[in-house]
DNA sequence: TATTGTTATACTCTATAACTATA
DNA sequence: TATAGTTATAGAGTATAACAATA
C-alpha cells in the first residue's frame, strides 16, 4: 500500500501515453486532432481572436490562418470583425461546428467505452470512482482561456 | 449513486479524450508520435518484420520504411536481415533506441505527474485505485503482437 | 504467382519569413 | 513602431502506385 507518489505518477503517465496511441490510431480522419482541439477550445470559450487561439494551441499564427480557412471553407467555423480593432479575426464556432464537434466527441467516447465495457465490473468500478478526478485531471492540463490577453 | 454504466463509459470515454489532446499538445517534437510508438512497440515485442510494424502502428508499407529509415539514421532502431527467408527485413530497437525510449517516457510522465501533483490528496488515491484498470484498458486498445502472422 | 520491401510521386499539416493593414 | 493577420515557401509525415528481389 505504500506506492509512492512518484509511482502512481509515472505509472498514469505511461498508461495515459499508451491510451493517446490507441485513442489517435482509431481516430476519425476527416480532420486534424488540432482542428478538433481548436473546435473544442472554441466550444469551450467561445469566439477567440486567431492569435489567441493559434496560442492556445500551440502552433504558429500562420498555421492557425490556414487551418480556420479550412474549417471555414467546411462551415465549421466563421471570421467575425472586431468592431473594437479592426485588424482582429474573431473566429466562432457555427451551429454546424458544435454539431460535427458533438457527433466527433460522441464517436471517440463510444471507441473508449467499447474498450471500458470489456473490463471486469471491479475495474469498471475503479474508473468510475476515478472519473472525478481524471476529469479534474483534464481540466488541469486545458485550463480555461483568460481573458487578460485584450 | 444509480449512475448507469453508459453513463460512466459516456464520460470516461469523454474526459480520457480530453487528456489525449492534453498529452499530444504537450508532447516533445524530437520524433513523430508514430515514431516513438513503433520503438515502444519493439521494445514489447523485439525485432519485427517491417510488413508487421507497419500493421501494428496502422501506418502503409512505404510509410514505415521511410520511419525506420529515419530512426536508423538516428541510430535508434536497426534493420537486420531474417536468414530463414531473404525478402524481410527484421527491425530491431538499438540500444540507443532503448535509452531514449526511456527518457522520452520519463519525460512524457513528468509532464502528467505535475498535473498529478496538483490533484488532492483525495484524488491522487482515486487515481492510484483505478491504476491496475487504466493499464488493462490500455492493453485492450493496445493487444500484445501476435505471432500468428508468421 | 504471391510476398517483402523500396522508390517515385503527391497531399496534408506545420513552420519561418516577408508582407499588408491597422493601431 | 508595434500588432493582427495573410501569403509564400519549405520540411516532415503519410498515402498510393509502380518496381525489384525472393519465395
Amino acid at each position: 500500500m505504500a506506492q509512492s507518489a512518484v509511482d502512481v505518477q509515472r505509472a498514469l503517465g505511461e498508461t495515459l501515453y499508451g491510451l493517446v496511441v490507441v485513442a489517435i490510431r482509431g481516430r476519425s480522419r476527416d480532420i486534424s486532432l488540432t482542428s478538433a482541439s481548436t473546435m473544442s477550445t472554441l466550444s469551450r470559450t467561445g469566439p477567440l481572436r486567431l492569435t489567441d487561439l493559434a496560442a492556445v494551441e500551440g502552433i504558429a499564427q500562420p498555421s492557425m490562418t490556414s487551418l480556420v480557412t479550412g474549417l471555414e471553407r467546411a462551415g465549421l467555423v466563421e471570421r467575425r470583425p472586431d468592431p473594437a480593432d479592426r485588424r482582429v479575426v474573431l473566429v466562432a464556432l457555427t451551429d454546424a461546428g458544435r454539431e460535427h464537434l458533438r457527433t466527433r466527441r460522441q464517436h471517440g467516447a463510444e471507441r473508449l467505452a467499447a474498450l471500458v465495457d470489456q473490463l471486469s465490473e471491479e475495474d469498471r468500478a475503479a474508473l468510475a470512482a476515478a472519473l472525478p478526478a481524471l476529469h479534474r485531471l483534464h481540466e488541469l492540463g486545458n485550463p480555461p482561456t483568460r481573458e487578460e490577453t485584450a
